[in-house]
DNA sequence: AGGCCTATATATAAGGT
DNA sequence: TACCTTATATATAGGCC
């Protein structure tokens, strides 16, 4: 199938999926938005939420403002953390996994990681996992 | 009726008993946490949240990270607190798998690739895999 | 596109162990 | 304290306009 009906009807799906996604994700961005809103409210905390699309566009809620929140956390990341409740830590950048491909050599970069970061470099195998499928499923449907 | 998920109607909003304010803080706040962590994975993309109780401890979680997530934000934002327009957008060539790492978004990555790469990619993946597995056994032989 | 509507799935407040 | 259970509240995926 090259050309005709065939190639038009493909491409009618793949936009169609891309709606559904994008509907769902905007769902979901509200339904965050939401939670964290309420939260704030019915705790009386500061509280933010920051997400970026694959796409790059940025959704923001913070209360009393993302900007606050964020001079706040920045402010205090450096100090010190919690004192009597633990504390989510942050994770690795997945960079290195970008570097790596292009160096070849995983062991190196899996040498020096503790625990959490090993965790965190396994869910990031998980998701490209879960793309390169994707992309695969989604070639094999045009032959 | 107003009644809260528990199993008796909510009599009061601010919740009087200290403890009891505190493990519905707790919880209220892992549910937070969870949310925006399969809000990142499901849909590949960069989300943090950061909240600070009364006390003035401070909970965060961020996909990759806090710090590139709150980086990004900066980067981004002229000052905004509230949410923008999310537009899915076809893009072009290799040159964005630099910064599609930046980003941290695998799915920008592996948009552009061809079959041979995505095998290539794929045989990766697997041998990182196994290279974090070795890791993970190697540190639970420790325990 | 932007709202409703409705099964299902999750989250979660109390209470129990 | 920390986990488990249970009853109810919310959130959400898809339909259907």
């Amino acid at each position: 199938m090259v050309a005709g009906p065939g190639k038009r009807r493909l491409e009618i799906e793949l936009i169609e999926d891309r709606a559904r996604r994008h509907t769902t994700f905007t769902k979901r961005r509200q339904g965050l938005i939401k939670k964290t809103k309420v939260f704030a409210n019915k705790f009386d905390a500061q509280a933010a939420v920051i997400a970026f699309s694959g796409a790059g566009n940025l959704f923001a809620f913070g209360s009393p403002s993302v900007e606050s929140v964020v001079r706040r956390y920045l402010d205090t990341a450096s100090g010190g953390g919690g004192a009597e409740e633990e504390e989510e830590r942050p994770q690795t950048p997945e960079e290195r996994i970008g570097a790596a491909l292009e160096k070849g050599s995983w062991d190196a970069v899996v040498e020096g990681l503790g625990p959490l970061e090993i965790d965190e470099l396994s869910t990031e195998i998980m998701k490209l996992r879960r793309v390169v499928a994707a992309r695969v499923s989604e070639m094999e449907a045009r032959d």
